[in-house]
DNA sequence: CCAGCACTGTCAGCTAGCCGACAAAGCGGA
DNA sequence: TCCGCTTTGTCGGCTAGCTGACAGTGCTGG
């Protein structure tokens, strides 16, 4: 339990939280585990509730009819997701599946609401959320509009690296295929491919099996742009 | 006022509102007169508070260094922006320039986070804003990666007609130029008016100056896939 | 009413990035 | 340890969509 708490505590927006509504998010929570490749939830259902990510990752995408995968976001620990729909009651946007073996905290919709009825100002800290959320797809869109693939890819690193902004010191290592990385910059894994090797023959990053390496971040940060 | 009362009840949004909510951005909002072109705010401006449009249109997106411009979306009447640096403080993520001469009704951020203090439930309604925003963001970053070019077109004239979703019945007419619309689908004008001609061909748009007419819903749905 | 500007229409040439294909390498379970 | 699966690496051909260029058309303000 202080376990679980500590390891929330690394991400910003939870760290962020008034003492009460950590306390209770902790309290309702419910751990749940799941194997590699389970799924959460899929676009169209109802909503159920928020998730924390306490180990292993969450794929969250979509895959269109031809079976071609979209992936906005590979949700890691201290993450927090689905809150989308506990503000609408909408349904879900996204398909959310386990990558590999993966513990959760799910904190129930009902349970959720309840205490948000009596407590509305938390309705604020949660927003925090996805006001961070929209920032970054925003952002996305725009570079995907306005960059090409190589400085897209670059800052993608970057953003993942800085956990999206929500932790402290940048990771060096960063879990993840080339395909997935590809799938969320809308580039071809072969592509992805190529910028790669590209930073990896100018000492930026050190391609490994199912891994990327940081080795110069400054460097890296200039490949941005 | 109650001309400006109906206007903003066109808008799903704020017709759900609580009645009191709706009073109080009323009597908080002060009407704002925007010149062509004028610019109202820019990316990295402090929070200025939330707007709504009442006439003519609102230019929200970036320019990058090289001049060219990427369009998130053009807001009219009656639609609401400005909600995410609100909730976050942060910086306001794009330039908001007028679309020809446009009013705009201004509620001050001040005021309204007052507000918001003595009623903290209605951060809900605000971020109820905030959700739809999302939902689109989404669904544009998965298109663009997923559709080609001509099926994004189409299903971006959809949205557009039905105000993404904000009001009731679909416009006929959508006042936009090839330009513009490229801007937003992150294609050039070129391949926009190219797909546009065919629409045209195919007795589905109807195309003028500065304008595009639906002349067949149910086969641009068909375009849209 | 005219001049200037913004917008549409179109074409030719180019290229970034896609697709399919296949080999090689790493990993993990029986 | 071996086998099968996943991932990386790489190539060649292809094409969607870009760029630049320019003509034609409509709108607008003086």
């Amino acid at each position: 339990m202080t376990d679980l708490r500590d390891t929330l505590l690394q991400g910003q927006w939870f760290a962020a939280l008034p003492l009460p509504l950590q306390q209770a998010l902790l309290s309702q929570g419910r751990p749940l585990k799941l194997e590699a490749g389970q799924r959460l939830f899929s676009r169209g259902d109802a909503p159920s509730g928020l998730y924390a990510v306490l180990s292993g990752a969450m794929r969250v995408g979509s895959v269109d009819a031809d079976g071609r995968e979209a992936l906005l976001v590979l949700v890691e620990a201290p993450h927090w997701f689905g809150e989308i729909a506990l503000f609408d009651g909408q349904p879900r946007t996204h398909d959310a599946v386990a990558e590999g073996a993966s513990t959760l905290l799910h904190v129930p919709q009902a349970g959720l609401l309840a205490l948000l009825d009596t407590h509305p100002a938390y309705w604020r800290d949660l927003a925090l959320l996805m006001a961070h959320k929209v920032r970054l797809a925003f952002i996305a869109l725009e570079e995907i509009s306005l960059l090409p693939a190589a400085q897209r890819l670059a800052r993608r690193l970057l953003l993942i690296a800085e956990d999206y902004g929500e932790t402290q010191g940048p990771r060096r290592i960063i879990h993840l295929s080339q395909e997935q990385l590809a799938a969320m910059l809308a580039i071809s894994r072969q592509t992805a491919n190529g910028v790669l090797k590209d930073l990896q023959a100018r000492g930026i990053v050190r391609l490994t099996y199912g891994e990327i390496e940081i080795l110069d971040l400054d460097e890296l940060r200039k490949a941005a742009q």
